[in-house]
DNA sequence: TTGTATGCGTTATCAA
DNA sequence: TTGATAACGCATACAA
């Protein structure tokens, strides 16, 4: 019924839990018969050591963490396919968490921690006090997508080069002037950047600063409303650049409300490359994010901190691919990729 | 640096660790006095209980886990939404892992055990002997969409009825002879379900038996290259019966390059109503599986289950919803959706 | 009302 | 080459 112990296999081996504990981590010197019989033993009672009792005994937990805000959004499979490949090379398991706003979301993410020895920690999760509690008690950390803090280490995506790209795309490719970022920048600093990078492509070409962002958060139905509203009042838009690819779905269905054709009568671009930007009609133009390498990356900065390495305390910046498809205007002559 | 323990939480309020046990877990009489001391010191020194040592002294590990094959499908999101959403209301944690085609992956699901009191386990995880020892430990276990298997509780979607209605669909309102079903009956008891439903709505109406499903796996690539092959050769098919959306997707790119149009000239359903079916032109046919309401309902027998209740061992089945969109032929007259 | 002592399953230190 | 025994952090039976 309950699992057998190390005190099991070392009475039926005739031996103490002392030597099997040696066979089972393979230090220290062991006789060769001795071996033989625990070795036996130990298959015939099926026994697999405790977690729990290795952990308590000050062990490594050989497990990592990673935490996301919810598992419902186009990020996070990405991440942890990556993010498991890592894991499965270096024989590490990978639990994941989602806070999905719980009430207790902290004490969650601290019970998590203990349960593993390193914890990748995406936007949204946690942040300031938290995390320095989670820090303080030993626990390696690497940020992703998130803010920089200080000495902690993080991976995050360039997105303000490629925000202005795409803006100069839109400008000097399609010679338009009247554009509106849709997205509300102070969501992230992912975000932030996009919108950053949506000033530079105005600024670098001597245009007039767009106005403010149109703020909202980031569900496709929050790009609908926001679209309907923009659409609403003159002078007429002729391009929105959504913060993501679900807000830019969303303006899709208010421009065919509105009576509007994409592209011919507004362009759009999202970001994030979700399935769905390639199967709409037209296909969305939008930023590709190698979502598995940035989980890959935290994953090997995971491996230093818990080898011990010297403290490994910088961000990791990895690079996005442009993707033109049809909704900013292009046709089949200019589709592919651009690079920042 | 390190975590205060109870020890210090004693000493610092001039008790011992018992008292504290006792106002921590909020059983046994305690002074009002004596508390206030107490909890004055858990405070001052952050104090949280250790969750191993809680574990390893035989509590409640007060979580509970779930198995995925991988988290790329469209699959899990809408499961754990669910299970997500009864464990907030049971204040219990949900850990998730994703065994991702591992080498070790039963000794992976076996450690996962360790941390929770109950699992759920979804189609393709564990099976079998491996199951066994789970159960075999008192670990609680839920099955979701697997074969069912004896004295073990399972959640299912009932899928047959929802195949048979499709199916009829297309031979009755869409008039259509010749159908082929896409994807392996023996990749899942799911999928040989649908098989079957799609034998039924043929019996039902005196037709001649179809010809066998094609055999493929369940990514878009494999209906892609299926439907290549099955339109090559006479005679020409009218609709493609898809185990799942992206086989059906697939589907979609290989007619364009036939020089087929959808759904004129070849009709297509799928299965799952993932995001990009809404999104593809013309809109895909398909059904709706309700996996919060799945995620739930494995929640709540995990409930029954941890509070040794008596044994639930039955499965439950949940119904779906066929959505009839424009890739059977439809036009806006009869979208929407039918009941099983 | 409070405290002592033991067990939970390991690893690690030291002695034999 | 092997074995007692003390941690690790908690809950709990039993004693006071």
């Amino acid at each position: 019924m309950a699992r057998a112990t190390i005190y099991e296999v070392a009475s039926r081996a005739g031996v103490s839990i002392t030597t099997v504990s040696r066979v089972l981590n393979g230090k220290g010197p062991v006789a060769e018969t001795t071996r033989g019989r625990i070795v036996k033993a130990i298959r015939e009672l099926g026994y697999e050591p405790s977690w729990l009792g290795r952990a308590l005994a000050g062990q490594r937990r050989n497990a990592v963490g990673i935490v996301f805000p919810d598992l419902a959004g186009p990020y996070h499979a990405g991440v942890i396919a990556g993010l498991e490949a890592w894991a499965a090379a270096s024989d590490v398991a990978l639990f994941i968490l989602g806070i999905h706003q719980r009430a207790r979301s902290s004490a969650l993410v601290e019970e998590f921690a203990q349960h593993v020895d390193g914890l990748v920690l995406t936007a949204q999760t946690v942040q300031g006090a938290e995390l320095e509690r989670l820090l303080a008690q030993g626990i390696k950390v690497v940020l992703l997508g998130q803010p920089v803090q200080a000495d902690v280490p993080a991976v995050r995506v360039e997105s303000q080069s490629y925000a202005k790209t795409l803006t100069e795309h839109f400008l000097i490719h399609h010679g338009l002037d009247h554009l509106c970022f849709l997205g509300d920048p102070d969501l992230s600093p992912d975000i932030e950047e996009r919108w950053r990078g949506f000033l530079d492509g105005h600024l670098s070409q001597g245009r007039r600063p767009p106005s403010e962002p149109w703020r909202t958060s980031l569900r496709e139905s929050d790009g609908y409303r926001g679209a309907m509203e923009l659409l609403a009042t003159p002078p007429a838009l002729q391009a929105i650049v959504c913060a993501n690819d679900e807000l830019a779905l969303g303006v899709y269905t208010a421009a065919v409300e509105r009576g509007l054709r994409v592209p011919q009568d507004l362009r759009v671009s999202g970001w994030d490359d979700i399935p769905q930007a390639r199967w709409a009609v037209p296909g969305l133009t939008t930023v590709h994010q190698p979502l598995e390498e940035l989980g890959r990356c935290a994953g090997e900065i995971l491996t230093a901190l818990m080898e011990g390495k010297d403290p490994v305390t910088d961000t990791t910046w990895i690079p996005s691919t442009v993707v033109i498809r049809e909704s900013c205007g292009c046709g089949a002559d200019c589709r592919g990729e651009i690079d920042g």
